[in-house]
DNA sequence: TGACAATATAAACACTTGTTTATGTAATGA
DNA sequence: TCATTACATAAACAAGTGTTTATATTGTCA
């Protein structure tokens, strides 16, 4: 019953600060206000504000790493590999988007040699995209073209998503999501 | 010859300071340093800190502001009014990547009174690439779908291009992007 | 030349920051 | 029950923050 779940609270209460406020502008004493307790308390959870943002980071950069591993496994056609990662964003976004924000926005602000060890695997992950483009278009379902250019276009077309405010949105469907979002990538906007 | 060549200068180096770390986290002591001058003389060139965010995003959100009026005035179609906005884009950041990664990101740091200014200020922006987008639709030149949803597909798109390092890409072509830019919003990635 | 604007510096101020220390209580599970 | 873990609090600290004050020098232009 008891084991950790006031720990739990505090990550919940913390990701949503952080993801609100940003990194340096979140301050312990705000996010021990939210929590109506002490600052001190704080650190009975988490050893460190950096520490904290060393946690949430690498929890959702490996989450994307599970996933873009799995698809690039499988025996999926390149534009269904591209289809999987599209879901995998919006999935992950509508699980929660505030640590969606956090893992766009405050990687920078990781002490220099953890932010070398997220950059790494960041562009592991994007050089799977890559991979993925580049087979689409020796398959000749992708249009050919300079590949970092369109895994950049197909990734921030994705990125926006967390700050559409899914949560208040009752009516909004991630399948819907899914197949718009594809659509768009795939074929663009004009009829 | 003389008269504020020194604010420009300091405005240059502002300009990229804060665009490296984030509004939080630039001193003031580390942009003096930068500067080769003391903290204080800063104040000879700006009010506060906050007048230098306001400053810069302001006069970037004019910039986009006047942009999108003249297209909006244009006689152009849909399809071309869409093509000017990438044009518009394309350009600024090649401008001034810095600018556009400050005013992507640092907005959120305004005093309140005049985040609420900038923020209605990028809705009337967002507002009448809106409208394109609609007119597009209700014109069969764009697929029929949320317009709310492929406006913000097509602003993120466009909006990665700041971190690219486009300074250092001597052999980018402004023109070339732009092709490809377009390419990618009006027919997507597939074949 | 002399008035004015631009630029420079050092020292200080008031405030906020993350974190520690020292100490205590409450729940858990053997 | 008893050791261990989880959770709580008040007070203090050292470092860093934006900004001000008071003052001096330098370039510009009438």
């Amino acid at each position: 019953m008891y084991k950790n779940h006031k720990k739990e609270r505090f990550l919940k209460f913390a990701t949503a600060l952080l993801s609100e406020k940003g990194y340096k502008a979140m301050t312990m004493r705000e996010l021990a206000q939210r929590l109506d307790c002490d600052k001190s308390n704080i650190y009975n959870y988490i050893k460190s504000k950096q520490e904290l943002l060393d946690l949430l980071l690498f929890d959702i950069a490996d989450k994307f790493h599970r996933g873009i591993s799995d698809i690039e496994a499988s025996s999926y056609t390149p534009i269904d590999k591209l289809k999987a990662v599209i879901q995998l964003h919006v999935r992950m976004t509508f699980e929660n988007p505030d640590k969606l924000n956090i893992h766009v926005n405050e990687w920078r602000f990781l002490d220099e040699d953890r932010k070398k060890v997220f950059l790494n695997r960041r562009n592991s992950y994007e050089d799977k995209i890559a991979t993925i483009v580049h087979d689409g278009m020796d398959n000749n379902s992708f249009k050919t073209g300079e590949v970092q250019f369109i895994k950049n276009c197909i990734l921030s077309s994705i990125r926006w998503m967390y700050s559409w405010n899914i949560k208040e949105k009752k009516d909004l469907n991630p399948i819907e999501l899914e197949k718009n979002m594809t659509d768009f990538i795939l074929s663009g906007v004009m009829a």
